[in-house]
DNA sequence: GATGAATGAGACTTCATTCAT
DNA sequence: AATGAATGAAGTCTCATTCAT
């Protein structure tokens, strides 16, 4: 076997492992037994568990990256939304461990901004990034909202409905929480017209109302003083 | 000291040293120590570690929910919103970690729903979905994304939020992020602003009629009053 | 067991470890086995391997200070440098893997100036260097020779002398070995022998004047009474 | 390639690893790595690491002894002394990393006496024995220390010159080191030719005093007696 | 002869848990 | 109730050596 298709073996049961497992309870006998190969074997390849992991994060991102084809023919920021969302939701779904993995373990490194992850998980995220900016330079969308914020929450629904589908809290299908999610963010950040259009009628009203009370009060005072 | 004084000890040391180092690093020894006690000594008290850290998980709920007062003095969705949002962010900002305990390791326990930290957390959890039940009943949200998606991208984005800020990711001012959040959620879920629109324009429009029917009449007791 | 016993039973294992085997191939699972307990348990004591021997090299070398009584009756520099030689072999005779563990390891350590093993390495050198220093100031000595060459001398010579001795190269009794190398010090140091030898043969010279005077005059006595 | 040269290349690059590194931390792979080929070719040379590594000691020893030139126009003692001694330090400080080997490990080991490298390190270190007993059989040193304790001496001393200049201890002039050593050694051995002149000048001394005062005596009896 | 992936024994270390006192 | 030393299983990692190609 040679030297790549063994790594890659030894990535591809890291990865099984780790969605089997979690983070915290991998251990590298798995890995190995899962590779067919002993403990020791692994650092002929990568030099740690963390070495490991992370290189198999990388290639999970890689895999990701190279899949994609942006689809030009997706012009509406709605529809953008919803693509990117629902892509977002099914990659993290197939793969929920390592995305954790990169979320919440390599994340917290120091060094974290100057590793290939760092980049790799931009790139990946940029495809949401960019619908999100491109609405708001458009004028669609709202700019009283950061968009690392709009991020933090697409994201951060995707890791919940994620982590609770897989374990069992409810189902999780993906298309129609994708479409939730999209609705969701564009009704809430576009231009809000209507909003304050009603907002003026209330107010408009509020005083009507007003002036109908006094006269009423008026008129009720004057039937009683100047009574029959 | 007496048992419950002792187990109370032993709760709160478990929290600091949580909070202090993580979930994945704290060890018991840490936690003895910080009670003033040693190790073995826990055992008198908890069954192990899991019981102790589920145990003083419950703590947290109890003191949080405790601590509810809903003001009933707040009645409109966006500031309902804003409020208990605000208030979700600042606790678990105070205790990431012990929020973290709960959401990635105990909710992955196949007992987890017949736990009492599943009911703890659905109180806890109650305030948002009140909010948003109400308002989704009231017809004035829209009823076509779930309640509990609501709930995750609410949930999720504060984890996210949190999770940043304790990583030295960018500054994370809570009642910023609450406010974005409140917005966003009620300008999106906020009934068919479309549809809103025209309701209450129907609506403005009959109280308008009603008005000119109170302005009608009262003109009428003026003009009776003062006939000819 | 008090926690005290067993450090020091630890530490008196570890110590006849490292004689038996070596640093080098000095693993804990022996350790622990001659101070019957488990592995992990030397963990309780010591932060790990290294701390576990640095530990029992301070308790050689404490032991060592304790034992030193400067004896006073000894001045002549020969006698002192033979007595302190012949302690200094006895010792390291008596635990040469602990001593070379110390001059071999720990000294290559870049903290070990800030180590209390240099400290006391240092105070058990010391008998040594007063020795050499004293004879130095006096004048006694040739000040041609750093007294730290002298010193890598005896404790080089001391080394080799025991090593040769523990691998079965020959025999090696220690008062004989100090005897001669105190002399060979002593006699390679002692200031400026020609200027002795000279002096001497000045002081020899104007003896034999004086005798050949007293001669003369004999003589004269007795030419004077045997005369013609 | 031939068996020769290959051979002959996993020794150089065992010497040049080990002078790098250091015995402890010497591991094939770093020595496959530097000869340009994988470690399992190592075998087809050699039976194993502790084979290569003698080997390798071997061929220092061989490499040194084939540039002896014992210099005829040396015949002084002092003279003699000093040149081997430095010889003998310039070569451990290009190698000290083997030599410690030699001196550490090898020595150990129970065939030693046995190994063709017993035999090489005799007559590596006969160039100083030659002169020490030379010097003895010559009646110029005396024959109160034995010749196997100067050789310890001198290269006891060597070696932790040595050794403590390559941990950054104070500097190493070879020249300066060889004078020191080579003058204290002679100075110390050399058949105190001023001290048995002056004891038999002051034995002598002493007899003609003697005859001296007998003459006196002698002179006042006669004058006494034979008084006028 | 060379390759180099694989082996396997074992090192150090960690820590939840137990138990005699 | 508390003590705290001890346990033991497990973890990550190292490296001389082997062997099919």
């Amino acid at each position: 076997m040679t030297r790549e298709a063994r790594a890659r073996q030894l990535i591809d049961a890291a990865r099984a492992v780790l969605n089997e497992k979690g983070y915290e309870n991998l251990v590298l006998a798995d890995v190995a037994k899962r590779a067919g190969i002993v403990e020791g074997a692994i650092y002929r390849h990568f030099s740690g568990k963390r070495e490991l992991m992370i290189t198999a994060a990388e290639a999970w991102f890689e895999e990701i990256l190279g899949e994609v084809r942006p689809d030009a023919s997706i012009t509406a920021t709605a529809d953008r939304l919803r693509h990117v969302v629902a892509r977002a939701l099914t990659l993290i779904r197939q793969e929920p461990a390592l995305a954790r993995f990169v979320l919440s373990d390599v994340r917290a490194d120091p060094a974290y901004r100057t590793m290939r992850l760092y980049d790799l998980n931009r790139r990946y995220a940029s495809a949401v990034m960019d619908v999100l900016r491109d609405a708001v330079e458009a004028g669609e969308f709202n700019d009283d909202v950061p968009v690392a914020l709009l991020r933090d929450m697409i994201f951060g629904c995707i890791e919940r409905q994620t982590w609770s589908f897989l374990h069992g809290q409810g189902d999780f299908p993906p298309d129609d929480a994708a479409d939730a999610i999209a609705r969701l963010i564009y009704r809430g950040m576009v231009a809000a017209p209507m909003e304050a259009g009603k907002q003026g009628l209330d107010g408009a009203l509020r005083r009507i109302e007003d002036v109908a009370g006094r006269i009423e009060r008026a008129a009720a005072t004057f039937e009683t003083s100047s009574g029959p």
